[in-house]
DNA sequence: GTCCAGTTAC
DNA sequence: GTAACCGGAC
């Protein structure tokens, strides 16, 4: 069995079913996705809380909005100017497509989204495994970080490239949600940038980091 | 490498 | 205080 299943196996049993992405419309996924680029997700309910408060989590109304006003909304997701921007820019191409959601996942392409300004391979993959349910898998820092420590990744490889890695190991849709969701949560939990707690991890005895620490501080 | 630029964790 | 946060553009 290749590393990329095991790693699966192994958190997929630490953490169990994940379900994501947090969101009750396909619309919420695609603003969340924006909102959260380097952002807390805490921050980004927030956000999301004020838009659906103001009634504006409905991509025609929210494309109607004056940006002064989504700017207010979502200040608690931070780089608030710069993320309104972001959206009105992707809601200008989902128009293109009269924001229906099965004309979407029919015909937008990865590409069309890249197109989008302020939208990069991160943002675009998310929108398209949550949103509309096409098999790519989604590349963070969180899945670089894991990944590096682990000793599977050197730290230089592209997006492209770890996406390739992925997707030749996971090829179903579902474990695709699954897999990206579990590796959020084990990097927030466990495998943390500052003071990652090793010694509850799930993957230590795979893991070079750890294993390294050990040697050195063995008798 | 730097900017963006709010909120929490440490 | 400052590092970190489900990045992307320049």
């Amino acid at each position: 069995m290749d590393l990329i299943t095991e790693i699966y196996r192994r958190l997929y049993e630490a953490y169990g079913p994940q379900s994501w992405w947090p969101a009750e419309t396909w619309f919420e996924v695609v603003v969340g996705a924006v909102l959260t680029q380097n952002t807390a997700w805490k921050n980004v309910e927030r956000a999301i809380e004020n838009l659906k408060r103001a009634g504006l989590l409905e991509p025609r109304k929210l494309y109607e909005t004056n940006d002064e006003f989504v700017e207010m909304l979502i200040k608690p997701a931070g780089f608030w100017k710069l993320k309104a921007r972001r959206l009105k820019n992707l809601l200008q191409k989902l128009a293109e497509h009269d924001f229906d959601f099965y004309r979407l996942r029919e015909s937008l392409t990865r590409d069309e989204l890249l197109s989008v300004a302020g939208i990069g391979p991160e943002t675009a993959d998310s929108i398209l495994l949550y949103a509309f349910e096409q098999p790519v898998f989604v590349v963070d820092n969180y899945t670089r970080r894991i990944f590096t420590r682990v000793g599977v990744l050197n730290g230089k490889e592209n997006y492209s490239q770890i996406q390739s890695m992925f997707q030749r190991a996971v090829k179903d849709i579902e474990t695709m949600k699954e897999y990206h969701a579990l590796l959020v949560e084990h990097a927030k939990k466990v495998c943390k940038k500052r003071e990652p707690r090793c010694d509850s991890c799930a993957l230590k005895d795979l893991c070079q980091t750890w294993n390294k620490v050990r040697s050195e501080t063995a008798v």
